[in-house]
DNA sequence: TTGTACGCGTTATCAT
DNA sequence: ATGATAACGCGTACAA
């Protein structure tokens, strides 16, 4: 591979000539410039990135370290599109994404610590934020960029995408309350979240301010077993909600799967609303009704939020489509009080 | 942030003493490496990662650039699948995975040339092979370690994982056979990628050997709304076939609802079988027959051997969970000739 | 053990 | 202005 020093040599030059030229600066005559130039492509010539980083201590990388189980990438699609949205913006702006998967904690704060410490990235993207959350006491201890979803935490300015702000208004509940829904139930993804913290807060508010009765709120873990565990409880309790509003969509068919099975009709006997989309939730039968969002576009522009941050430029425009919604389909209909 | 020499001057030594002492090797006295340790550990020590880099020429870090539409993450699990196995393996062995999804060949191309000649990886996973695919032309040029998903290259010797050599005993196709279908259509994934073609000659020989018809192929790509579209198209036809056989489970579940949607029964009217699975393919009704394999294992597998490749030691043996195996479920039953 | 050259690109300094 | 020289960033490895 042609190094720096092999051009200069070719083309007659010292390595910084070859360095201004290729980096457009001043410092060398048109003529010369062309000539480097028309010879550091002939030659194949690719700066050597770790050289490059080395004294720039740039290393045009970002992390995405997901505090999950590897499963959840295909259990949940969020995670599965928003990085397809991070991935659009930073292949076209020559950035790369370290990608990183596990659920165990100290390896976990382990990962940050080595990437930060050995340079290996710009910045984070921090999802899955918990109270009280270590990673964000150490990213603000070494003031590494970083972009949050989610709620914001109190005290730490750090740019946030993702924060519904749906305060007492959930869509979700007010969607039901109009169908005549006044007892529901919530299966939630882990309550270690603050993000489902936050739903189950909406949700519940949004329900008090709509005088229905205090949904019951469940904890799972966004898969399709927890789905089923969760339903198969909420089924068997004495005073059985009309509707269940489940934190993602895949908990959800298996939820209503589960109904199914149990001899229920969905939307008959019990309705459904997902927080959250699959690209088949349109082709199942009955179609799943859930609160949208466009995914990919939270991705992109978490990612130029982040580059913007890195680069201490002006942050984008907030996208409108990175907005959520309420999707009606086919599993909500009216109230039916449990005939139980 | 403490670098070497930082702390050479506190420990009263050179930066080589240091670099010995972190390292292991010999040129330390017992006590002084202690001290050394001790000191590094107290101020946080993290060696650059980019000046190791430069000098041991290693990125520690390989590539995974997938040739396909960033959504596929979220209609196809199987790359969800196995990034999670590639990861699981990665993250304990202090090795990073670069990621990129583009569906732009040149776009894709330049990714290649520039993560090798930046040496920002140190090897790749290659997938969805292309017949005379100039990545590996590329990649054969420069002599990267590469691992190859799907059936290997006629005089490449890289390493290939997930080929499942069925040869002309797809199960998909005998399973149907078993029940009587003799007239089988098949939905497969783009033709521009090796490892469909290959399928399809499975299906094809496999039917053949048995005496069925010659099966109907309809190229789509992998999505929800193909399957719809390759599903009615097929139902239209004046023969129609009694069983169909997806490329992947998102398209069977799309297509099993189209299916239902004119009125036909499945699997009283027609049968279905899917070359791969959804964490919710157990859950749905009905539940949908596949050929499932473990592609969690499969990335487990290709990490090590990439790994292995690249150290330059003994590859590891292919581990028995990454075989595909038919799983019997609902959507298959005895064939019934169309009363069309 | 220590001193130092090396890997490679960037940039400040100096001479023209 | 243009070109050349050298120092720098940081860890490694060989000669002294």
């Amino acid at each position: 591979m042609a190094t720096l020093a092999d051009i200069a040599r070719a083309a007659g030059v010292t390595k910084s000539a070859v360095s201004y030229a290729l980096n457009g600066q001043p410092g060398v005559s048109a003529e010369r410039r062309a000539h480097i130039l028309e010879l550091a492509a002939s030659m194949g010539y690719q700066p050597n990135h770790a050289a490059r980083a080395l004294v720039k201590s740039r290393a045009d990388a970002v992390g995405l370290v997901i505090p999950r189980d590897p499963r959840i990438l295909s259990y949940d699609t969020f995670y599965a599109d928003f990085i397809a949205g991070i991935e659009s913006v930073l292949s076209a702006k020559g950035t790369i994404l370290l990608f990183e998967m596990t659920d165990d904690r100290r390896a976990e704060l382990a990962s940050y610590k080595q990437l930060v410490g050995e340079r290996r990235v710009d910045g984070f993207f921090l999802t899955d934020i918990r109270p009280d959350d270590e990673r964000i006491r150490f990213l603000r201890s070494t003031s590494t960029p970083v972009v949050m979803l989610g709620p914001p935490v109190p005290g730490w300015d750090a740019p946030v995408v993702n924060d519904d702000g749906f305060g007492d208004r959930h869509p979700a509940v007010e969607h039901l309350a109009s169908y005549g829904h006044r007892h529901i139930a919530h299966v939630s993804g882990p309550l270690s979240m603050l993000h489902n913290l936050k739903r189950i807060d909406q949700i519940t508010s949004t329900a008090r301010r709509l005088e229905m009765a205090p949904p019951q709120v469940i904890e799972s873990d966004f898969s399709p077993d927890g789905g089923v565990r969760a339903t198969t409880s909420i089924l068997a309790l004495s005073k059985r909600p009309t509707a269940i509003i489940y934190g993602n969509a895949v908990m959800a068919i298996a939820g209503i799967a589960t109904a199914q099975r149990a001899g229920l009709d969905v939307p008959g006997d019990l309705s459904v609303v997902a927080c959250d989309e699959t690209a088949l939730t349109t082709y199942l039968k009955p179609a799943v009704t859930a609160v949208a969002q466009d995914d990919v576009a939270v991705g992109r522009y978490a990612a130029d939020l982040l580059l913007a941050t890195i680069q201490q430029t002006e942050p984008p425009p907030r996208p409108a489509q990175a907005a959520a919604r309420l999707v009606a389909r086919d599993t909500v209909g009216p109230a039916r009080p449990s005939t139980r």
